[in-house]
DNA sequence: CTGAAAATACCACGAATGTGCGATTGCCTT
DNA sequence: AAGGCAATCGCACATTCGTGGTATTTTCAG
């Protein structure tokens, strides 16, 4: 391990948790031989590492595999952030499972990479998350980008008009017909109108089934 | 433009939709150098572009400015798609905002890249989504994250007991006071009085209120 | 020009909701 | 033992909603 005063030089401070001793080592010897990063910690699981948190400087970056005994990498993130926020976790895992990248994504991971990932790649990658960007396998980058066209994706159209889909904005927004009407200069029979056949096209009959149908289905802005 | 028989090589057929007719040239040539692939059309219009999809041999790639007159690329992207799911669609813009990231990502863009990429970049991005990759700007790919972790994140804690947490859940499914006292064998005033403090918790008034703060702010199963 | 669709407006009435107030029971902590 | 909190149940009343109608005016494509 290199001296303390590396630290001081602007040394990244990069601590690995990865069950696999083998893998752990031979990563370990990478990310040293990096210029401006070090390795100054590694453990095999997420429970020894969150221990010694107590204690030494805080990593910038932490190398998490995903599949580990104990605690998993993914509750690991949380814990691991609620330190600081600033550290930024690298998902370094064979799993390319949906689920499995969609929770480590959501619990704030800064990077997902598979363990076919060359040691270039690694390294290049711990770099990119220091100057604020988010690495990404290429498969992950497409699973990610699909999530993105599923939300977005086919929206039943219940061929509401222009006016029954601004009124529906106001009606999931909490407002009361009569707040809805004063809102548009309507007459409030107007909107107990519209309100009525939004109700029909949608097939539903109170306001909390509108506006739960309206966000399960995205039935917003553009083309209802 | 190459001649017809190194498509037939197995020359990858990249089109190009960017009004800014300098810029556009430039990365014609680079295209055009690049091993493999031939910018065989290019447009300074999505209308152009699509006038001569009715025609012309489709693209793989189509490399599609944001920013155009008429036709959006937003838009352009679902035109363009309804020609075949299989053609890619990299974004090549100056926009980074939040919302232009986000629609043209749901609306099935392959990639997204800013103009201040370099040639290689961008001949290699071309590659990757060739490969089934998504090749995302660092800087976009950040912001792509940061939607993620949006989705679980914060929750704010409104201190809703267990049994409230679960009659909001019912709530959000639209279901009557009575049938929700009928589901639970409760009485009718027990469930109201939970849904009163509800109410008080969320700072809400009505049920549509609750339904609509609740998928906002996620207000849903592990810890509300 | 003409007909259809959309937007507007009104009425009436039963059902459901929102709200203020009070009360009992059980559990947990101090 | 005492206090606090959660869960339960109750009543009353004004407000809002949901639903059945009908009807006029705009708008827009054929």
């Amino acid at each position: 391990m290199k001296p303390i005063d590396l630290l001081a030089q602007g040394q990244v401070n990069i601590w690995m948790v990865e069950d696999n001793s083998r893998y752990r080592k031979s990563l370990e010897a990478v990310v040293n031989s990096a210029d401006g990063m070090v390795c100054r910690e590694s453990f095999s699981t997420c429970e020894e590492a969150l221990v010694r948190m107590e204690e030494a400087p805080l990593p910038d970056v932490i190398l998490l595999d995903i599949g580990l005994p104990g605690i998993s990498g993914i509750k690991g993130i949380q814990r691991f952030k609620s330190f600081s926020m600033d550290i930024h976790i690298v998902i370094l895992t064979i799993y390319e499972d949906n689920d499995v990248v969609f929770d480590a994504l959501c619990e704030g991971a800064s990077g997902y990479l598979l363990k076919d990932s060359s040691p270039e790649k690694i390294v290049d990658s711990i770099r990119e998350v220091l100057q604020g960007g988010a690495p990404l396998n290429m498969r992950i980058a497409h699973k990610v980008l699909q999530l993105f066209s599923r939300i977005k994706g086919r929206r039943p159209d219940y061929g509401l008009t222009d006016r029954e889909k601004e009124i529906l904005q106001y009606v999931v927004s909490g407002m009361t017909k009569q707040q809805i009407a004063d809102t548009l200069f309507l007459s409030f029979h107007t909107v107990n109108t519209h309100i009525k056949n939004i109700y029909k096209k949608l097939e539903v009959n109170t306001k909390a089934a509108v506006v739960s149908k309206a966000y399960r289905e995205n039935l917003f802005n553009p083309d209802v």
